[in-house]
DNA sequence: TGTACATCAGTGAACGCGCGTTCACTGATGTAC
DNA sequence: TGTACATCAGTGAACGCGCGTTCACTGATGTAC
């Protein structure tokens, strides 16, 4: 247990290790797929021996998740601050705001993406319960109070609370006080939509296409607000 | 080079032989991510020896191309045929036909699905102009089709040709005589959306938060044609 | 119908490689008295 | 201020593994005359 010292010397020194070590892990990863993060290479890339990650890491499933802990957790902030940054009185510029950030941390990140959204890394299971998932949840409860206060549900939202996994439906109900079962039901329509795109994009198959994919997402999240019933006063 | 012949009984054998690799590498990727592949792996559960393989395919990066090539002709094929199958008066049905048809192959081929569009095998880079492109091209030319029959373009749609690449541009309009770049731009839009919730899905995503996903996606593809202004009979 | 030859699927051992992980250690940095 | 000791980052060699790929081969299946 650390105390509330300010951290001496040597802690300082360990997290800028630890800091590049992730960094070089996720480098690593944006070339070669999840499976090209590798602890040997990593020493490697720092002019160590493999050995000395261990002390930092006691294996390489402990690195990949506190990537993948680290990543959502900053995603998760990103668009956070992004929506806050807009006043709450426009809810839809919110929702717009959260969108946009979605795409410039995707953008910015393509192999965080990758890793927190996409191929899962070979041989390798997430801890219940880990930053991962609390980071997750903070994101499903974002959305969902967005779009409570943005969105009429349309006429294919019209679910009840059976349309949804008991424990996924508590946690809701939880986060977000009196949310109804269709708007639940359009937060999650919205979350594909948001990532529809965006997935593409990250995964190459966008530029071949598009001159210009931010246009394109924009244009696609305008007429999403549209059709949820927003205002968009921008 | 073959000639018109029926095959001969080494031809068949052949033939089956190189199918069973494609579908223990199809597994082994489902259950491993693509790094998972392996000549090795492959020929062990065949009760092969790992050099056998290389009568069938000279590379491991071979049999890649090869596989990537299959999935994405299946995949053209079950969108073309979903689609032909219901009459042509009713282009919002075709293409709620279409949509339909991805999730259904995306679902029934998780590990085809991420091969195709999720994480790059590592190390592998795809031949140009091969099986992949064209079943690509295909699936392009198809979606524009439809969006040019059903669609009424959006506000957001309003660019010209300079919104997208020149070789694009000049394929779409070869494929499809007379569309505009409103409708091109509407069908980028469209695709993005198809894939949205199907990528969450199949990545794993959408298990712990939906109890109904076909319904879910269902949902978001009638809330398209609406948006889009089809009718749907259906 | 029988024989000689070509084709071809598959064997089995070996190569060099990079990987995660473990072992017993060394030398520098900090701390207590 | 100096000394004795604890902490700790990192070394270097080794392990067993699975991988793609290459080598020289064997034995069965088909084909030509």
């Amino acid at each position: 247990m650390t105390t509330d010292q300010p951290p001496t010397r040597r802690e300082r020194l360990r997290a800028e290790t630890i800091r590049e070590i992730t960094t070089i892990a996720l480098a690593q990863m944006a070339e070669g797929g999840p499976g090209a993060i590798s602890l040997r290479g990593i020493a490697r890339e720092m002019g160590m021996t493999a050995r000395a990650i261990y002390s930092y890491f006691p294996t390489r499933d402990d690195l990949v998740t506190a990537l993948i802990g680290g990543l959502s957790e900053s995603l998760a902030g990103a668009l956070e601050s992004a929506r806050d940054a807009v006043p709450a009185s426009e809810p839809g510029n919110r929702l717009l705001a959260w969108g946009e950030a979605l795409r410039a941390w995707a953008v910015a990140n393509p192999a965080g993406f990758r890793l927190v959204y996409g191929d899962p890394v070979p041989g390798y299971q997430p801890p219940p319960g880990g930053p991962a998932e609390q980071a997750a949840r903070r994101i499903c409860a974002g959305l969902n109070q967005l779009v409570a206060e943005v969105g009429r549900p349309r006429a294919a939202d019209q679910v009840d609370w059976s349309a949804f996994p008991p424990g996924y439906a508590a946690k809701v109900r939880a986060d977000v006080p009196e949310v109804s079962p269709a708007v639940v039901s359009l937060a999650l329509r919205v979350w594909g939509r948001l990532h529809g795109l965006v997935t593409l994009e990250v995964f190459g198959h966008l530029g071949s296409v598009s001159a210009d994919p931010a246009a394109l997402y924009r244009a696609d999240l305008l007429d999403l607000l549209d059709s949820v019933g927003a205002d968009v006063p921008r």
